[in-house]
RNA sequence: GGCGCUAUCGUCUAGGGGUUAGGACGUCAGAUUCUCAAUCUGAAAACCCGGGUUCGAUUCCCGGUAGCGCUACCA
């Protein structure tokens, strides 16, 4: 097809979630890379579960993904005008009817034949009223509902580019709703209005929609209207196989940005959520993604999240970023937490910059640089108390430590050779193995019982505050051991 | 319940009438040593079950089972 037209459509009932970015994602793929255009529409007819703040924050996701679209967002409730329209089309072609029948009476059919055990369906009362009976029942102003008219036999068949050739007997489809009694459409008819008046060619979603697929094709044949090209994407799982929801954690995009993913890493991870590119390779740009991109590649069967995995491809993306790519996100973390200086001087800013490149090849997240990391960006932090244990148990470290502070502040020029020479040879006169001092000079410099190649740290760190750091983690140590001596003196 | 869809390592998947059934995440072991990550080497790990077609089925067909979806005047 010459230009595709694809639209995504999400309703504001939530948040945007993994499974709708996928879905996103890969009408935006497939718009990309055959020069289509990408509409976005708000699905917003139901009023009462429609929240404009939702729609906001999913606008917003889709922004953050660095998903872009090229025509919208049109939002349906600003529509209505169109629907009614077609249903009006419908009807006087005969292609829908009025119903009558009080809901209260269609639940309780509908729950009789449940208790019975018994397959349900409308039962087509209002089907073949007569046309003055109709007329009689409006004019005593008793509020109807409008149905499609499924035809009583035969099958409805359509080709889906994931799934294939679908088909369900028309008898398994019931006379279904297309407007409220107080003049609402439902989904079914706003779809494929909206479809067919913005020219939609591929409609892509996920698979929770083909089962209804064969109703909104009756509609297209009823309107003697060209029908688009389906593509319906398997649903994403919990690990439990269930189907993603709050109950698993994380399901919103928004969750995941503050959990330090990078929207990168959050892309690649699903767009091999149903799909795979060939050669084998994983990490794949945005460009490889759009140009070997396609639906008729997509796995039928549903997946499950692996948190593991994207956890996994975010230290990848981490790793391998550029500074000048990395440095504002970094930025961003680190105002978030309260740890950034605005203004820097020029050796300030390469301090700043040597500790992100320190920092990035162990990252899993960007939340690290302001957790783990914090040591490399303010000298407020604490020790851990793991490493505190690990690797604070000699009882002449505070000594040790002192010295080595001592040593190294009489090291010109201080740089990694000269850094390591100092303690090796102090460990070497101390007759212990150079990691204990290592590791133990580590706590002290970060906090943290893992961190960065500690010459690289010193480095970067500076001699200064290498020496400072060193010296009050002396005191400290000294503290703790005479601390509780003297609270054992002082309790009578 | 009815209808539909799906089924390859724990997970994401490649493959396809004859393969040592491939890769990735994760797991385990080893190398490395300065913690951890990275890296390198190696290992364990899968064709849901039963029939049929066929010289030969994991692959094709049918049935079963399981999972998921739909079954609204929600989308």
């Amino acid at each position: 097809m010459a230009n595709p037209r694809l639209r995504f459509a999400p309703s504001p009932t939530g948040y945007l979630h993994v499974g709708g970015a996928r879905t996103a994602l890969y009408n935006w793929l497939y718009a990309r890379g055959r020069g289509g255009t990408l509409i976005l529409r708000i699905e917003d007819t139901d009023a009462d579960r429609s929240k404009p703040e939702l729609t906001a924050a999913i606008l917003e996701g889709l922004e953050w993904l660095g998903l872009d679209w090229d025509e919208g967002p049109y939002y349906q409730s600003q529509r209505l005008g169109l629907y009614r329209a077609r249903a009006a089309e419908l009807e006087q072609q005969g292609s829908a009817y009025p119903c009558f029948c009080p809901p209260e009476l269609l639940r309780e059919k509908r729950e009789r034949a449940e208790a019975e055990r018994r397959p349900w369906k409308y039962d087509r009362t209002c089907r073949q009223l007569s046309v003055d009976e109709r007329a009689r029942r409006r004019g005593e102003g008793r509020p109807s509902a409008l149905r499609f008219r499924v035809p009583e036999s035969g099958q409805t068949t359509f080709n889906d580019l994931v799934f294939g050739r679908v088909e369900l007997a028309n008898t398994e489809i019931e006379d279904f709703v297309l407007l409220r009694s107080d003049g609402q459409p439902t989904y079914h008819l706003s779809v494929v209005t909206d479809d067919l008046d913005l020219r939609v060619t591929h409609v892509v979603r996920g698979a929770d929609h083909l089962p209804n697929t064969p109703k909104q094709v009756l509609m297209y044949r009823a309107l003697g209207a060209p029908e688009p090209v389906f593509a319906h994407l398997p649903l994403i799982l919990g690990p439990d196989k269930q189907r993603l929801s709050k109950r698993h954690g994380a399901t919103a995009v928004e969750a995941y940005r503050r959990q330090g993913i990078l929207p990168e890493a959050l892309i690649n991870f699903l767009a091999l959520l149903g799909w795979t590119p060939r050669g084998g390779r994983e990490i794949i740009s945005l460009e490889e993604m759009i140009a070997q991109f396609d639906l008729a590649a997509v796995s039928k069967s549903n997946a499950v999240f692996d948190p593991e995995k994207l956890a996994w491809m975010n230290s990848e993306y981490l790793r391998r970023m550029p500074l000048e790519k990395l440095l504002p996100r970094v930025q961003a973390e680190l105002e978030a937490a309260g740890l950034w200086n605005p203004v820097l001087t020029a050796a300030e800013k390469k301090r700043l910059e040597d500790s992100i490149r320190l920092l990035q090849t162990r990252a899993r997240s960007l939340n690290d640089f302001s957790g783990s990391g914090r040591a490399f960006f303010s000298d407020d932090f604490s020790y851990s108390s793991e490493a505190r244990e690990k690797f604070w148990k000699e009882p002449q470290l505070a000594e040790w430590l002192t010295e080595l502070s001592r040593r190294l502040m009489d090291i010109h020029p201080f740089g990694l050779e000269q850094t390591e020479r100092c303690l090796r040879g102090l460990a070497e006169e101390k007759g212990i193995r150079a990691g204990v001092l290592i590791n133990a000079a580590r706590v002290a410099l970060t906090g943290q019982a893992v961190a960065p190649g500690l010459f690289e740290l010193m480095i970067t760190l500076g001699q200064q505050r290498v020496a400072r750091r060193l010296e009050k983690a002396a005191t400290d140590l000294r503290q703790a051991i005479t601390g509780p001596l003297n609270e054992v003196k002082g309790t009578p």
